[in-house]
DNA sequence: AGTTTTTTAGGACATTTGTCCAGTAAAAGA
DNA sequence: TCTTTTACTGGACAAATGTCCTAAAAAACT
């Protein structure tokens, strides 16, 4: 059987559960793998699961007029990701989410996130909470994108996670920070 | 008493509730008007209450390292509006919520939203479906800034809100597009 | 209605960022 | 290990966008 003890715990943070309310999770919960470069989902498809990052990393990228591929997200260890917009409306999402390396993932779909909330209170408000935060983790995105230019948003990047930045290539950290892989590698000699 | 006859017919529509339930509401709304320009909200402020437009427009904007103000945000009749980000966090907000013209307001403070919510699962759910609503809109938000220019920001705009550029002066739009207004005028005379 | 303040348009120029490209380096596959 | 593919760097130039500014228009105020 898995090991969700750690994500057992993060919900744990978020909520006083019972011990018995932790552990519905245990039947819920299934196990999948992906090797570098395959993918989760692909835009199109409804997202049907959320899951959880034991190991790896993932990121989720759409498609401009281009044909460019254009990262908007990356997942870390720990993690929890999904097409939450396409999982929320039950809707064909427009991103795909790919092993950037090999990873483990914990899955949660959606028949059993609606267990859970049907099982109480605790679930339901925990839904919301989660929800909550992933709202403010996108605002601080949002707000990055305004008020920063593409080189400040490397710096706060710089800063804040430079160990990820070494395992991410270049081109897709330049897509993510809405910039051309030219002009990070401008920036990287002024910075780094 | 408000008249609050429309905003609870939107959440019949998010949620299948009884009479009872809705009425609820009856002794938690609160009216607010503002005078255009005035402020629902200043940053450093933490947002304890959730808006209705029953009149009216807001706009939301924060400081850049400049000084300038940047619109990150718009809401017309019929919507809801605050700091979310700081009602979720309880932290100060970033923000400043303005009125643009003369407003008038139904408000769901902090306690009142916390009674509805301890008041049982149909309210807690609804909870969580508009808040993932919020999450969804923010999310095409954060897409156009992503795969779009900022012209193409601009046609989109005009495509699906034509009624109400008239009303928002040039300066706020352009800062909601993440331009300036010199260029944004430059790009009116090849669309408009 | 007259006056003052704010907003808008657009010229001239500067800066930033993108495009295209070729050479090199690194990674993947056989 | 060798070969092939993919990724990265940076030059030269082009396009997009910003800065600064002035005059006109519109809005707000008295």
């Amino acid at each position: 059987m898995a090991n969700i003890f750690l994500m057992k715990s993060i919900f744990q943070t978020i909520q006083d559960f019972s011990v018995e309310e932790l552990n519905l999770l245990d039947d819920l919960i299934t196990i999948r793998t992906l090797k570098k470069g395959e993918f989760l989902l692909s835009e199109n498809q409804v997202c049907n699961e959320i899951v959880f990052i034991k190991k790896g990393i993932l990121r989720s990228f759409f498609l401009n007029h281009k044909g460019d591929e254009i990262t908007n997200c990356f997942a870390f260890e720990n993690e929890f990701m999904a097409s939450f917009a396409s999982f929320i409306t039950e809707q064909k999402a427009e991103e795909n989410i790919q092993a950037l390396i090999d990873t483990e993932l914990q899955v949660l779909n959606r028949k059993a996130l609606e267990k859970l909330y049907q099982s109480g209170f605790n679930w339901q408000e925990t839904g919301r909470k989660l929800t909550e935060l992933e709202f403010v983790n996108l605002h601080k995105r949002m707000v990055s994108f305004q008020k920063l230019s593409g080189s400040q948003r490397y710096e706060e990047l710089y800063k804040n996670h430079q160990k990820y930045l070494q395992l991410i290539p270049l081109q897709y950290l330049a897509s993510y920070l809405g910039i051309t892989p030219r002009h990070l590698s401008r920036i990287r000699k002024t910075v780094a």
